[in-house]
RNA sequence: GGGCCCGUAGCUCAGCCUGGUAGAGCGCCCGGCUGAUAACCGGGAGGUCGGGGGUUCGAAUCCCCCCGGGCCCA
């Protein structure tokens, strides 16, 4: 037989150690093997994709704990109901941030070093040695929060079958013809010498730039000029032509001896800012009129590349690239280096040249200013140089939000480069398909990232650096054939070697014979965007294709879930690799989480200062503790980060403590055997409170599958709080607790214990998944030795199925209804000065609602022992206007104009029939008399009137209508009130002297006539509550262990226990 | 400049989809309780529901505009 053991009852509470014996029991149970071993078993697959977070810290960003807890919640929900759960971790390795970090600490400048003085392989060999020692930090801080994932295989994306993976993608886009290499401008980063994608442009800075009004004399008329304006001066040299609007309207403008040409909307703007106040409209005109106009750069006789450039200065129309709230309407375009520039230079078929070289230095093209840094001597050089040619209309400084590389935060330029592209815009209308199959919580999400789909622009993936996926293309160095390599086993057909390891530079060693020409075939040096590892991870990280059947198994990926920054990120990459791999988008299902931001709601970063280490973290708040604050917060919206709401947290895991504590301490005295005793064996005597919670058990039951279904675990961690807090611990334990003292094994209490229990597990198993510790704690301590069905760990067990039969939807709003009844009854009791411990003889109640009546009805007992009284009474409103007492009052403002010197009658009129006068304003509005001879109308604009209970009654008014609590108590209330006074004085020395529960004891009590009465009178009573086997009245507490004098209604007494050895059983 | 999200009590946030008397916890003030007790219970003060307009008998909730913050982009 099992029996519920007493363990939780008589522990201290601790957390900390609790889950530190719970890490130690699922170590060395190998618990986390045989949860996954069980949930193998499942023919129902459930493919769950990690986004792997980034490898370049060992420390864990709190907002990672937030990601990684959110799956684990997901992922053993799942498993206890009984799916086969995917859950491989992975780790994202390659890219400039980890390059960055080892350049930093090898000291290294400038890329070139990198092959110069460090070696590409000792670079790669840091970097990997780098990630290697953040991934096994990050993975210890993974499982201290208690992530069940499996931690010993994780994928990660630098391992050459990663790798090899990768390629088959790429070798996929060049045979659908995808695959191309362009010249494109693009971002570059002048320091680490590579260009970065458009999301990779993603942190700006407040820069000060120059702002110059440039002059572009007009050719053939002299004195003439179009006024143009940039902050930009460095790209001047690359100068091909100028674009205006053509519906905008065009001023020429008289300025001193010169004529300007710019857009009306901006002339006022322009003159204000250059200071000049004097100048004359000589012309409106259309921006079209100006098409074709030709001009002379001012530059062009130092500038080398402007004797190529200079055939295409004219203007050209582009109302793409003019605004009329900035610049003055004209705009000069360098196509090389500006992305509109460039889309209107090849609208009109002129170059797209780049003065600038990869480390920011101008080229030979720009005469000059060769070897000068672009925003430093270059500018400066521009600036004096077009001054002193008189080309200055107006200069300033700006400044303005300028991008920066997210890494090294040097200013990045647009330049016109060399990339391999996929061209996923080919793909695009199969993407917004796939896009709209997709599920999305929360649905906006989904709006956001068709928006973005609308906006697709190819795919840049090549990087000129070393740390990732070497991009597997090879060129003949004679005839120019390319030859895309899907895997190694290719790459040996074609007759290369595997080298020792497939990044650079042991992969650039791998020459290839030309199938074409028998010429050297070389590999393009790039390596890919980071973005792309990631992106192929729902394939790659099981594999394929050098093994398909996993993938084969296992596709779709079933759900994934990050922040809402990879809406543009990894959402946006996986289905972009989906549709070039496969035409589908990988995955089905998708939740977004939010951002954790500071106490202060900015977002949390090391450079900020306000970054809250794991570390500190976890050392001071508990696990669980941590989880469930950050799954209450709703999933997709911001979290703020706050202490105080941790240790609010923690007062809830304490009255969690204290329910399993108190049902341990009480079944375990009175053996209860949840096996043979069930809720359907006692059903016969449960009490209305035992089917409320029974009913609530089982709402709660459904609603968690429900929610956790629809993906909203907030909502079910909030219900999980509230029912073991609110309905559990305040409410029906609170309830039940006379019964539970019964002595004897009463039919009530194995109602009680049956219904606890049953509660008690139902909700452990749902909070499993949410406070895996904890509950596996409660489960080893309190249900697994009670029941010989329960499983090796709680995590190995199934969630409850809600049993509909329970679920009483009346019985709830009963007692919803009860409860504020209740609580009026509480506030009544408190005006009056009468504890809950004092019995009441009758409660009163005028209840305006039919379901308060019909509840009051249904539930009566309960409500009388839940307001501790011997009658309660339903009656009319009418019964407290009845008892009640009326006062009137005057309002002098009116009644002094109306009686003027008769006043001091109706005053008196007043105070002595204030109650008839009342009565009768109340009842009809209005009060006639003839008083001492004067006629009296009082109406209720004249007085005031207060309507008081009598001494004998308090009353308290709620919105259900008012409750009356009767103060006259007989003789028998008093005496059980004092007796009750004198158990709980009593209960308090036993527990202070530390007597167990059952200990037995004998008790003393002295104390004058009424105290000695009353326990006399309860003496049945009073000894059973305390456990007394001797009771002695009126003796001096001789003998006693412990004596203590206490007064009770201002009369002193004095009480003494002493335990005798009589065990219970 | 654009798309999306957020703005409710001193603080943290529910409520908004599906309109019907503004809620919880914390904090504060007052009181109570005490075999679960570093807990718990009751009462009180505290809100122009970011602002403005509209729809409606009725708007925190639906619509439009504006302001502030966030994410993503230009």
């Amino acid at each position: 037989m099992a029996r519920v053991p007493g363990t939780l009852g008589s522990e201290r509470y601790d957390q900390f150690a609790l889950e530190d014996w719970v890490k130690r029991f699922w170590s060395s149970n190998r618990v986390y093997e045989k949860v996954k071993e069980k949930s193998m078993k499942s023919p129902r697959k459930f493919y769950f994709l990690d986004g792997p977070p980034y490898a370049s810290a060992k420390s864990i960003h709190p907002g990672t704990a937030w990601n990684k807890v959110i799956k684990d919640i997901v992922l053993r929900y799942y498993r206890m109901r009984g799916y086969s759960v995917w859950d491989r971790p992975g780790y994202d390795t390659h890219g400039l941030p980890i390059e960055v970090k080892i350049e930093q600490k090898l000291g290294v400048r400038v890329k070139k070093e990198i092959a110069e003085k460090v070696g590409i392989a000792r670079f790669i060999e840091e970097c990997k040695k780098f990630v290697d020692e953040n991934m096994a930090a990050m993975t210890s801080q993974f499982k201290e929060i208690g992530v069940f994932m499996d931690w010993d295989n994780p994928y990660v994306t630098y391992t050459d079958e990663y790798i090899e993976s990768g390629w088959w993608l790429i070798k996929r886009a060049w045979e659908q013809n995808l695959l191309y290499e362009g010249l494109r401008v693009l971002h570059w980063c002048p320091r680490c010498e590579t260009t970065l994608a458009d999301y990779e442009v993603s942190e700006y800075r407040d820069i000060e730039d120059p702002s110059i009004y440039v002059k572009f004399p007009v050719k053939g008329r002299s004195g003439e000029y179009l006024l143009v304006w940039t902050t930009t001066p460095w790209t001047l040299p690359a100068n091909a032509f100028i674009m205006a609007h053509p519906e905008l309207t065009y001023v020429r403008v008289r300025v001193g001896g010169e004529v300007l040409i710019l857009a009306k909307a901006r002339l006022e703007d322009v003159m204000r800012e250059a200071g000049v106040k004097d100048y004359e409209v000589l012309e409106e005109f259309p921006g079209s009129r100006l098409e074709g106009l030709e001009y002379i750069h001012p530059l062009e006789d130092v500038v080398e590349a402007q004797k190529e450039l200079s055939k295409y200065h004219r203007v050209v129309m582009a109302p793409e690239a003019v605004t009329p709230y900035e610049g003055t309407g004209l705009v000069h375009s360098a196509p090389g280096h500006g992305t509109i520039d460039a889309v209107v230079a090849e609208r009109v078929g002129a170059p797209m040249l780049s003065l600038v070289d990869d480390r920011g230095y101008m080229t030979e093209g720009a005469g000059k200013y060769k070897g000068m840094y672009f925003r430093r001597e270059a500018n400066k050089a521009i600036v004096e140089d077009l001054e002193e040619k008189g080309a200055l209309f107006h200069k300033s400084v700006v400044v303005h939000r300028y991008p920066v590389c997210w890494r090294c935060k040097t200013p990045l330029l647009l330049r016109a480069t060399k990339q391999w592209f996929i061209a996923v815009t080919k793909l695009k209308d199969r993407l917004m398909e796939e896009a709209e199959r997709i599920e999305w919580q929360p649905s906006w999400a989904k709006e956001r990232f068709r928006n973005m789909l609308k906006e697709l622009r190819d795919w840049v993936v090549s990087r000129q650096r070393f740390w990732g996926i070497p991009l597997p293309i090879w060129v003949c160095s004679k005839c120019g054939y390319k030859h895309v390599v899907g895997s190694v086993r290719e790459l040996e057909e074609l007759g290369g070697r595997r080298p020792e390891n497939l990044h650079r530079p042991w992969i650039d060693e791998v020459v290839l014979k030309c199938p074409k020409c028998g010429g050297e075939m070389r590999r393009v040096p790039d390596v890919l965007d980071v973005w792309f590892d990631s992106g192929v991870a729902f394939y790659a990280s099981l594999g394929y294709p050098m093994n398909s059947e996993l993938w084969e198994k296992l596709k779709p990926v079933d759900f994934i879930v990050e922040g809402h920054d990879q809406i543009r990120g990894w959402f946006f990459s996986l289905l972009r690799s989906g549709v070039i791999g496969f035409g589908i988008s990988p995955y089905r299902r998708v939740l977004v989480h939010g951002f954790m931001l500071d106490e202060q709601g900015r977002e949390m970063h090391k450079s900020l200062g306000n970054y809250v280490e794991f570390e500190e973290l976890i050392s001071k708040v508990p696990r669980d503790v941590v989880r469930l604050w950050l799954l209450q917060n709703t999933v997709w919206e911001d979290l703020r980060f706050s202490w105080k709401g941790l240790d609010l947290m923690r007062r809830d895991f304490t009255v969690m403590w204290n329910v399993f504590a108190f049902a341990s301490l009480y079944m375990s005295i009175d053996r209860f055997d949840p096996e043979s005793v069930k809720v359907e064996d006692v059903e016969e005597v449960l009490e209305p409170e035992d089917r409320w919670l029974l009913s609530r058990v089982n709402r709660i039951i459904r609603q968690y599958h429900e929610v956790m279904e629809a993906l909203k675990p907030h909502e079910a961690a909030r219900m999980l709080r509230n029912f073991i807090v609110e309905d559990v611990s305040h409410w029906y334990i609170r309830l039940v607790r006379r019964r539970v003292w019964e002595e004897e094994d009463t039919p009530s209490k194995r109602a009680v214990y049956a219904t606890l229990y049953k509660a008690l597990k139902a909700w452990t198993l749902m909070a499993a998944p949410f406070i895996p510790f904890t509950a596996e704690y409660f489960w080893q301590r309190f249900f697994r030795p009670s029941e010989r069905g329960a499983r090796e760990s709680v995590h190995m067990e199934d969630l409850p199925e809600a049993d509909e039969r329970w679920i009483d939807e009346r019985l709830e709003a009963d007692m919803e209804a009860l409860k504020k009844v209740v609580e009026a009854v509480f506030a009544a009791r408190q005006e009056a000065g009468l504890k809950l411990r004092r019995p009441v003889r009758r409660v009163i109640l005028a209840l305006n609602k039919k379901e308060y009546v019909d509840a009051v009805k249904r539930l009566e007992d309960l409500l009388k022992r839940a307001v501790n009284a011997r009658e309660v009474e339903l009656a009319g409103p009418e019964f407290f206007r009845e008892v009640s007492v009326y006062r009137v009052e005057p309002d002098y403002g009116v009644l002094g104009p109306r009686y003027k010197k008769d006043l001091p009658v109706v005053l008196e009129l007043l105070r002595k029939k204030g109650d008839e006068v009342a009565r009768s304003i109340v009842d009809r509005g209005v009060y006639k008399t003839v008083y001492k001879g004067i006629e009296v109308e009082l109406t209720r604009e004249m007085v005031k009137i207060r309507m008081e209970p009598p001494e004998w009654l308090s009353v308290k008014e709620f919105e259900g209508g008012i409750v009356g609590v009767d103060k006259r108590l007989g003789k028998e209330e008093v005496l059980e009130g004092i007796a009750r006074e004198v158990v709980r004085r009593v209960q308090a020395m036993r527990k202070e002297a530390g007597y167990s529960v059952e200990d037995y004891v004998v008790v003393w009590v002295k104390g004058d006539s009424e105290v000695e009465e009353a326990v006399r009178a309860m003496r049945d009573y009073v000894a059973r509550e305390v456990r007394a086997v001797d009771l002695r009245v009126g003796e001096e507490p001789r003998g006693a262990e412990v004596a203590r004098e206490w007064e009770v209604d201002g009369e002193r007494l004095v009480i003494g226990v002493k335990r005798v050895e009589k065990s219970s059983t």
